[in-house]
DNA sequence: GTCTATAACCTGATAGAC
DNA sequence: GTCTATCAGGTTATAGAC
Protein backbone atom coordinates (compact mmCIF):
# COMPACT_ATOMS: atom_id res chain seq x y z
CA UNK A 1 0.00 0.00 0.00
CA UNK A 2 0.95 3.55 -0.95
CA UNK A 3 -0.47 5.30 1.73
CA UNK A 4 1.94 2.82 4.41
CA UNK A 5 3.79 6.02 4.49
CA UNK A 6 1.10 7.77 5.90
CA UNK A 7 0.15 5.58 8.39
CA UNK A 8 3.91 5.27 9.50
CA UNK A 9 3.67 9.32 10.50
CA UNK A 10 0.81 8.99 11.81
CA UNK A 11 1.13 6.14 13.98
CA UNK A 12 4.88 7.36 14.63
CA UNK A 13 3.31 11.18 15.50
CA UNK A 14 1.53 9.77 18.64
CA UNK A 15 4.22 7.49 19.85
CA UNK A 16 6.73 10.26 19.73
CA UNK A 17 4.20 12.52 21.42
CA UNK A 18 4.08 10.04 24.15
CA UNK A 19 7.43 8.57 24.46
CA UNK A 20 10.11 10.46 22.42
CA UNK A 21 11.75 9.64 19.11
CA UNK A 22 14.21 7.98 21.22
CA UNK A 23 11.55 5.60 22.96
CA UNK A 24 10.06 4.40 19.08
CA UNK A 25 12.05 1.46 17.58
CA UNK A 26 11.89 1.23 13.45
CA UNK A 27 10.64 -2.47 14.51
CA UNK A 28 7.70 -1.51 16.73
CA UNK A 29 6.75 1.23 14.42
CA UNK A 30 6.55 -1.56 11.73
CA UNK A 31 4.60 -4.31 14.00
CA UNK A 32 2.02 -0.96 14.73
CA UNK A 33 1.31 -0.52 10.62
CA UNK A 34 1.72 -4.48 10.01
CA UNK A 35 4.65 -4.58 7.70
CA UNK A 36 8.45 -5.14 8.60
CA UNK A 37 11.41 -2.67 9.94
CA UNK A 38 13.09 -3.20 6.80
CA UNK A 39 9.63 -1.35 4.97
CA UNK A 40 9.99 1.53 7.19
CA UNK A 41 13.59 1.97 6.16
CA UNK A 42 12.35 2.21 2.90
CA UNK A 43 9.98 5.02 3.44
CA UNK A 44 12.70 6.89 5.82
CA UNK A 45 16.21 5.62 5.16
CA UNK A 46 17.44 6.76 8.38
CA UNK A 47 15.45 8.00 11.77
CA UNK A 48 16.41 11.49 11.40
CA UNK A 49 14.24 11.08 7.99
CA UNK A 50 11.38 10.18 9.91
CA UNK A 51 11.98 12.96 12.36
CA UNK A 52 12.06 15.10 10.16
CA UNK A 53 9.14 14.15 8.58
CA UNK A 54 7.08 14.57 11.83
CA UNK A 55 8.07 17.90 12.91
CA UNK A 56 7.19 19.46 9.04
CA UNK A 57 4.09 17.49 9.32
CA UNK A 58 3.24 18.48 12.86
CA UNK A 59 4.15 22.35 11.82
CA UNK A 60 2.00 22.35 8.95
CA UNK A 61 -1.26 20.91 10.30
CA UNK A 62 -1.20 22.55 13.68
CA UNK A 63 0.08 26.25 11.94
CA UNK A 64 -3.23 25.87 9.65
CA UNK A 65 -5.30 25.99 12.84
CA UNK A 66 -3.73 28.81 13.77
CA UNK A 67 -4.01 30.53 10.38
CA UNK A 68 -7.54 29.50 10.80
CA UNK A 69 -8.52 31.30 13.51
CA UNK A 70 -6.46 34.53 12.70
CA UNK A 71 -8.65 34.65 9.39
CA UNK A 72 -11.69 34.79 11.76
CA UNK A 73 -13.12 38.32 12.37
CA UNK A 74 -12.94 37.58 16.51
CA UNK A 75 -11.82 39.52 19.16
CA UNK A 76 -8.41 38.53 20.84
CA UNK A 77 -10.06 37.39 23.67
CA UNK A 78 -12.04 34.82 21.36
CA UNK A 79 -9.11 34.04 19.32
CA UNK A 80 -7.02 33.22 22.33
CA UNK A 81 -9.89 30.76 23.65
CA UNK A 82 -9.94 29.58 20.01
CA UNK A 83 -6.29 29.17 20.16
CA UNK A 84 -6.02 27.72 23.72
CA UNK A 85 -8.53 25.05 22.69
CA UNK A 86 -6.13 23.69 19.76
CA UNK A 87 -3.63 23.38 22.72
CA UNK A 88 -6.11 21.56 25.12
CA UNK A 89 -6.31 18.87 22.11
CA UNK A 90 -3.09 18.51 22.45
CA UNK A 91 -2.61 17.90 26.48
CA UNK A 92 -5.69 15.03 26.17
CA UNK A 93 -4.35 11.14 25.90
CA UNK A 94 -0.75 11.86 27.68
CA UNK A 95 1.01 13.57 25.26
CA UNK A 96 3.19 16.33 24.74
CA UNK A 97 3.37 18.75 22.37
CA UNK A 98 5.60 17.24 19.59
CA UNK A 99 8.32 19.86 19.56
CA UNK A 100 8.04 19.76 22.96
CA UNK A 101 8.98 16.69 23.29
CA UNK A 102 11.95 16.99 21.02
CA UNK A 103 12.98 19.68 22.03
CA UNK A 104 13.84 17.66 25.19
CA UNK A 105 15.81 15.20 22.76
CA UNK A 106 17.62 18.26 21.17
CA UNK A 107 21.00 16.18 21.20
CA UNK A 108 20.46 13.34 19.86
CA UNK A 109 19.32 15.31 16.16
CA UNK A 110 20.48 15.74 13.38
CA UNK A 111 21.06 19.25 12.55
CA UNK A 112 18.45 19.54 10.07
CA UNK A 113 15.78 18.00 12.72
CA UNK A 114 16.90 21.31 15.22
CA UNK A 115 16.33 23.73 12.30
CA UNK A 116 12.72 22.39 11.78
CA UNK A 117 12.16 22.21 15.42
CA UNK A 118 13.43 26.02 15.99
CA UNK A 119 11.09 27.33 12.80
CA UNK A 120 7.76 25.78 14.57
CA UNK A 121 9.00 27.66 17.77
CA UNK A 122 9.74 30.55 16.06
CA UNK A 123 6.24 30.20 13.58
CA UNK A 124 3.79 29.98 16.82
CA UNK A 125 5.60 33.11 18.80
CA UNK A 126 5.12 35.00 15.31
CA UNK A 127 1.81 33.73 15.26
CA UNK A 128 1.40 35.49 18.59
CA UNK A 129 3.46 38.29 17.85
CA UNK A 130 1.20 39.19 15.13
CA UNK A 131 -2.17 39.02 16.85
CA UNK A 132 -1.35 40.38 19.95
CA UNK A 133 -0.14 43.37 17.51
CA UNK A 134 -3.03 43.58 15.51
CA UNK A 135 -5.31 43.57 18.67
CA UNK A 136 -3.03 46.34 20.89
CA UNK A 137 -6.20 47.89 22.40
CA UNK A 138 -7.35 44.85 24.02
CA UNK A 139 -3.91 43.78 25.49
CA UNK A 140 -3.77 45.46 28.85
CA UNK A 141 0.44 45.34 30.18
CA UNK A 142 3.55 46.76 29.99
CA UNK A 143 4.90 44.18 27.95
CA UNK A 144 6.32 44.19 24.04
CA UNK A 145 3.75 42.03 21.46
CA UNK A 146 6.90 39.62 21.00
CA UNK A 147 7.83 39.18 25.33
CA UNK A 148 4.28 38.45 25.52
CA UNK A 149 4.20 35.78 22.56
CA UNK A 150 7.76 34.39 24.21
CA UNK A 151 6.08 34.06 27.40
CA UNK A 152 3.17 32.07 25.85
CA UNK A 153 4.76 29.80 23.97
CA UNK A 154 7.46 28.83 26.90
CA UNK A 155 3.83 28.73 29.31
CA UNK A 156 2.17 26.34 26.87
CA UNK A 157 5.32 23.63 26.31
CA UNK A 158 6.11 23.83 30.24
CA UNK A 159 2.38 23.38 31.06
CA UNK A 160 2.07 20.79 28.91
CA UNK A 161 5.48 19.08 30.64
CA UNK A 162 4.24 19.70 34.02
CA UNK A 163 0.62 18.59 34.18
CA UNK A 164 1.67 15.60 32.46
CA UNK A 165 3.38 14.42 35.82
CA UNK A 166 0.68 15.61 37.75
CA UNK A 167 -2.08 13.50 35.43
CA UNK A 168 -4.03 17.19 35.37
CA UNK A 169 -4.42 20.61 33.88
CA UNK A 170 -3.60 22.99 36.49
CA UNK A 171 -0.63 24.74 35.06
CA UNK A 172 -2.55 25.02 31.55
CA UNK A 173 -5.52 26.92 32.88
CA UNK A 174 -3.75 28.56 35.00
CA UNK A 175 -2.00 29.99 32.28
CA UNK A 176 -5.34 30.46 30.42
CA UNK A 177 -6.39 32.69 33.56
CA UNK A 178 -3.10 34.71 33.50
CA UNK A 179 -3.78 35.65 29.78
CA UNK A 180 -6.98 36.48 30.39
CA UNK A 181 -6.04 39.11 33.04
CA UNK A 182 -3.51 40.54 30.80
CA UNK A 183 -6.64 41.68 28.22
CA UNK A 184 -9.23 44.23 28.88
CA UNK B 1 36.81 5.20 46.93
CA UNK B 2 33.72 5.36 48.80
CA UNK B 3 32.83 8.62 47.57
CA UNK B 4 32.64 7.07 43.79
CA UNK B 5 28.64 7.12 44.52
CA UNK B 6 29.22 10.92 44.82
CA UNK B 7 30.98 11.09 41.72
CA UNK B 8 28.92 9.03 39.83
CA UNK B 9 25.55 11.14 41.21
CA UNK B 10 27.38 14.58 40.20
CA UNK B 11 28.35 13.11 36.73
CA UNK B 12 25.12 11.87 36.24
CA UNK B 13 23.09 14.63 36.71
CA UNK B 14 24.84 16.79 34.64
CA UNK B 15 24.71 14.26 31.76
CA UNK B 16 20.60 13.60 32.79
CA UNK B 17 20.21 17.45 32.15
CA UNK B 18 21.97 17.58 28.53
CA UNK B 19 20.58 13.86 27.18
CA UNK B 20 17.89 12.48 29.58
CA UNK B 21 18.18 9.47 31.04
CA UNK B 22 18.10 7.16 28.19
CA UNK B 23 21.23 8.66 26.85
CA UNK B 24 22.97 7.63 29.70
CA UNK B 25 24.61 4.01 29.45
CA UNK B 26 25.65 2.90 32.73
CA UNK B 27 29.11 2.25 30.28
CA UNK B 28 29.43 5.30 29.58
CA UNK B 29 29.11 6.99 33.07
CA UNK B 30 31.26 4.37 34.36
CA UNK B 31 34.22 5.76 31.92
CA UNK B 32 33.55 9.20 32.78
CA UNK B 33 34.36 8.15 36.34
CA UNK B 34 36.70 5.64 35.85
CA UNK B 35 35.56 2.82 36.94
CA UNK B 36 33.47 -0.50 35.12
CA UNK B 37 29.96 -0.51 34.93
CA UNK B 38 29.52 -3.48 37.32
CA UNK B 39 30.61 -1.17 39.77
CA UNK B 40 27.93 1.51 38.65
CA UNK B 41 25.55 -1.30 39.98
CA UNK B 42 27.06 -2.15 43.09
CA UNK B 43 25.68 1.27 44.18
CA UNK B 44 22.47 1.71 42.03
CA UNK B 45 21.56 -2.00 40.77
CA UNK B 46 19.15 -0.82 38.37
CA UNK B 47 18.28 2.35 36.96
CA UNK B 48 15.42 3.70 38.71
CA UNK B 49 17.32 3.81 41.85
CA UNK B 50 19.58 5.76 40.05
CA UNK B 51 17.44 8.05 38.93
CA UNK B 52 15.66 8.32 42.06
CA UNK B 53 18.81 9.28 43.66
CA UNK B 54 19.59 11.90 41.20
CA UNK B 55 15.99 13.54 41.73
CA UNK B 56 16.20 13.53 45.09
CA UNK B 57 19.71 14.96 45.33
CA UNK B 58 18.61 17.85 42.87
CA UNK B 59 15.50 18.46 45.09
CA UNK B 60 17.23 18.59 48.07
CA UNK B 61 20.26 20.88 46.59
CA UNK B 62 17.16 23.28 44.69
CA UNK B 63 14.98 23.65 47.53
CA UNK B 64 18.09 24.76 49.85
CA UNK B 65 18.71 27.54 47.85
CA UNK B 66 15.50 28.53 47.81
CA UNK B 67 14.64 28.74 51.86
CA UNK B 68 18.28 30.33 51.67
CA UNK B 69 16.73 32.77 50.08
CA UNK B 70 12.97 32.72 51.40
CA UNK B 71 14.81 33.42 54.83
CA UNK B 72 16.09 36.69 53.62
CA UNK B 73 14.27 39.56 54.77
CA UNK B 74 14.22 41.78 51.32
CA UNK B 75 10.95 42.72 49.08
CA UNK B 76 9.40 39.94 47.06
CA UNK B 77 10.59 41.65 44.15
CA UNK B 78 14.51 40.90 45.27
CA UNK B 79 13.76 37.34 46.23
CA UNK B 80 11.97 36.80 42.70
CA UNK B 81 15.19 38.19 41.13
CA UNK B 82 17.14 35.47 43.40
CA UNK B 83 15.33 33.34 42.44
CA UNK B 84 15.66 33.39 39.13
CA UNK B 85 19.09 33.91 39.65
CA UNK B 86 19.19 30.65 40.66
CA UNK B 87 17.28 29.06 37.20
CA UNK B 88 19.16 31.20 35.12
CA UNK B 89 22.44 29.20 36.84
CA UNK B 90 20.36 26.44 35.45
CA UNK B 91 20.17 27.64 31.82
CA UNK B 92 23.90 27.63 31.30
CA UNK B 93 25.60 24.82 29.52
CA UNK B 94 22.82 23.64 27.30
CA UNK B 95 20.80 22.06 30.02
CA UNK B 96 17.36 21.83 31.25
CA UNK B 97 15.79 21.37 34.65
CA UNK B 98 16.87 17.46 35.51
CA UNK B 99 12.74 17.33 36.51
CA UNK B 100 11.75 19.01 33.79
CA UNK B 101 14.14 16.95 31.29
CA UNK B 102 13.00 13.98 33.14
CA UNK B 103 9.16 14.85 33.01
CA UNK B 104 9.52 14.25 28.89
CA UNK B 105 10.77 10.85 29.78
CA UNK B 106 7.83 10.07 32.19
CA UNK B 107 6.35 6.81 30.32
CA UNK B 108 9.90 5.02 31.19
CA UNK B 109 10.53 6.20 34.89
CA UNK B 110 9.51 3.81 37.63
CA UNK B 111 6.40 4.35 40.23
CA UNK B 112 8.44 5.37 42.77
CA UNK B 113 10.45 7.98 40.26
CA UNK B 114 7.21 9.80 39.10
CA UNK B 115 6.32 10.29 42.41
CA UNK B 116 9.87 11.63 43.83
CA UNK B 117 9.47 14.17 40.20
CA UNK B 118 5.80 14.98 41.85
CA UNK B 119 7.10 16.13 44.64
CA UNK B 120 9.42 18.57 43.03
CA UNK B 121 7.22 20.54 41.00
CA UNK B 122 4.48 20.54 44.33
CA UNK B 123 7.59 21.66 46.27
CA UNK B 124 8.93 24.47 43.95
CA UNK B 125 4.75 25.52 43.29
CA UNK B 126 4.43 25.35 47.08
CA UNK B 127 7.23 27.76 48.13
CA UNK B 128 6.36 30.23 44.87
CA UNK B 129 2.58 29.84 46.44
CA UNK B 130 4.03 30.82 50.63
CA UNK B 131 6.04 33.55 49.09
CA UNK B 132 3.51 35.55 46.91
CA UNK B 133 0.51 35.40 49.64
CA UNK B 134 3.39 36.61 52.42
CA UNK B 135 3.68 39.50 49.95
CA UNK B 136 0.51 39.77 48.93
CA UNK B 137 1.09 43.68 49.05
CA UNK B 138 3.29 43.88 46.56
CA UNK B 139 1.54 41.41 43.86
CA UNK B 140 -0.83 43.37 41.35
CA UNK B 141 -2.23 40.82 39.61
CA UNK B 142 -6.42 39.33 39.76
CA UNK B 143 -4.70 35.84 39.99
CA UNK B 144 -4.74 33.78 42.87
CA UNK B 145 -1.51 33.03 44.54
CA UNK B 146 -1.73 29.28 43.52
CA UNK B 147 -2.74 30.04 40.01
CA UNK B 148 0.72 32.37 39.69
CA UNK B 149 3.10 29.89 41.51
CA UNK B 150 1.80 27.43 38.50
CA UNK B 151 2.09 30.18 35.95
CA UNK B 152 5.62 30.36 37.05
CA UNK B 153 6.91 26.51 37.11
CA UNK B 154 5.35 25.94 34.25
CA UNK B 155 6.89 28.87 32.66
CA UNK B 156 10.25 28.05 33.58
CA UNK B 157 10.26 25.01 32.36
CA UNK B 158 9.42 25.64 29.24
CA UNK B 159 11.94 28.38 28.89
CA UNK B 160 14.88 26.16 29.54
CA UNK B 161 13.39 23.84 26.98
CA UNK B 162 12.58 26.50 24.62
CA UNK B 163 15.67 28.49 25.31
CA UNK B 164 17.76 25.65 24.53
CA UNK B 165 16.09 24.94 21.17
CA UNK B 166 17.13 28.92 20.07
CA UNK B 167 20.32 28.86 21.66
CA UNK B 168 19.51 32.01 23.33
CA UNK B 169 17.52 33.04 26.50
CA UNK B 170 14.95 34.90 24.94
CA UNK B 171 11.73 32.92 26.40
CA UNK B 172 13.31 33.09 30.46
CA UNK B 173 13.98 37.03 29.79
CA UNK B 174 10.13 37.36 28.83
CA UNK B 175 9.12 35.16 31.85
CA UNK B 176 10.95 37.37 34.17
CA UNK B 177 9.84 41.07 32.63
CA UNK B 178 6.44 39.57 32.87
CA UNK B 179 6.87 38.20 36.89
CA UNK B 180 8.69 42.00 37.26
CA UNK B 181 4.99 43.47 35.33
CA UNK B 182 2.99 41.84 38.22
CA UNK B 183 4.49 43.52 41.00
CA UNK B 184 3.84 47.09 42.06
C1' DG C 1 34.10 -1.96 46.07
C1' DT C 2 35.95 -3.14 41.97
C1' DC C 3 37.04 -6.33 38.59
C1' DT C 4 36.38 -9.86 34.28
C1' DA C 5 33.28 -12.19 31.70
C1' DT C 6 29.05 -13.01 29.86
C1' DA C 7 24.03 -13.62 29.26
C1' DA C 8 20.00 -12.04 26.95
C1' DC C 9 18.16 -8.72 24.41
C1' DC C 10 17.26 -4.56 21.58
C1' DT C 11 18.85 -1.20 18.21
C1' DG C 12 19.56 1.05 13.45
C1' DA C 13 20.82 -0.27 9.21
C1' DT C 14 21.86 -3.11 4.83
C1' DA C 15 21.85 -6.89 1.05
C1' DG C 16 19.34 -9.09 -2.02
C1' DA C 17 15.10 -11.97 -3.48
C1' DC C 18 10.43 -11.33 -5.10
C1' DG D 1 7.14 -1.79 -1.72
C1' DT D 2 7.67 -5.51 0.99
C1' DC D 3 9.96 -9.45 2.39
C1' DT D 4 13.78 -12.67 4.85
C1' DA D 5 18.02 -12.76 6.83
C1' DT D 6 21.68 -10.82 8.97
C1' DC D 7 25.37 -7.68 10.77
C1' DA D 8 27.64 -4.97 14.02
C1' DG D 9 26.99 -2.73 17.91
C1' DG D 10 24.70 -1.07 21.90
C1' DT D 11 21.88 -1.91 26.26
C1' DT D 12 20.75 -3.51 31.25
C1' DA D 13 21.89 -6.70 34.37
C1' DT D 14 24.18 -10.74 36.81
C1' DA D 15 27.75 -14.34 38.53
C1' DG D 16 31.68 -14.96 40.75
C1' DA D 17 36.82 -13.92 41.63
C1' DC D 18 39.73 -10.78 44.23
Amino acid sequence: MADNRQKLTDVAQSSVQKSGLRGLSFRTLANEVGIKSSSVHYHFPEKSDLAQALIEQYTTTFMAKLEAIAAEPWSLKRKLTAFMAVIEDVARSDSLCLCGMLAAELESLSAENRTALRRFFTEMASWLTRELSAHADEVNSDLAPADLASVMVSGIEGALLVDRVHGDTVSLTAQQRLYTSLLR
